[in-house]
DNA sequence: CTGGGGATCGAG
DNA sequence: TCGATCCCCAGG
């Protein structure tokens, strides 16, 4: 059974996002406490973007807009934003001062809070409720409106450290077709084995 | 496979 | 101001 209490402690996240992607945050636990429902799930697939050259970055090139403006804070906040008319996305900053680094959070496995994701995802089956970005949102109560910009060591939104190390595949990105030379980069990472995974 | 849905931002 | 585009998902 996780400590959820166990906070991942801010200066974590003035790393590289690399680094702190792979070895902090893959099998870390996302938890959320919104309208008093607590719900968690480990991380088990992540995506890396970088601000200041990924083509795939909603920042590059380090560009400041009202919408890139939380990427640009310091680390260990959430960046959440609105797509496609419909579902939010789930990402940590994980910046060294004056960069804009994102770590987007793919798929869960869900360990706490399960009925609450049912209730929030109109489904039982638990493989369909945290597999895909706006799917975990969803399950957790994380909307950009409520939740962009906030700090992670809060107690709404917060990453609990995880347990132990994992085995894990560095594939390329999804969703990113217009990236250009970014776009086949292998900066989506997952734990081998897995099968709560967004996609295979 | 299809298409919904609303915010975003750069072009005009 | 306009509109192409978007780090997606449910349903058929």
């Amino acid at each position: 059974m996780p400590d959820y209490n166990l906070k991942i402690p801010l200066s974590v996240y003035a790393g590289n996002a690399f680094e702190v992607a792979v070895e902090h945050l893959l099998g870390a636990y996302l938890c959320s406490n919104v309208g008093g429902r607590f719900c968690a799930g480990m991380i088990t697939e992540l995506e890396v973007y970088i601000g200041s050259c990924d083509k795939a970055c909603h920042a590059y090139p380090n560009k400041l807009t009202p919408r890139t403006k939380t990427m640009f804070q310091a680390g260990g906040c959430a960046y959440v934003f609105f797509v496609y008319g419909m579902y939010n996305q789930f990402n940590v900053v994980v910046s060294p001062e004056g960069e804009a680094n994102a770590v987007l959070i793919r798929a869960l496995e869900p360990t706490a809070g399960l009925e609450t994701m049912m209730e929030r995802r109109k489904t039982s089956k638990i493989e369909n409720l945290t597999t895909g970005p706006g799917k975990l949102c969803q399950a957790l109560g994380i909307t950009a409106q409520k939740h962009d910009g906030i700090n992670l060591s809060g107690d709404e939104i917060w990453l609990a450290r995880r347990e132990r190390r994992w085995d894990y595949c560095a594939v390329p990105r999804v969703g990113i077709d217009y990236a250009e030379e970014y776009k086949d980069k292998p900066w989506r990472f997952y734990i081998k084995g897995s099968k709560f995974i967004s996609r295979p």
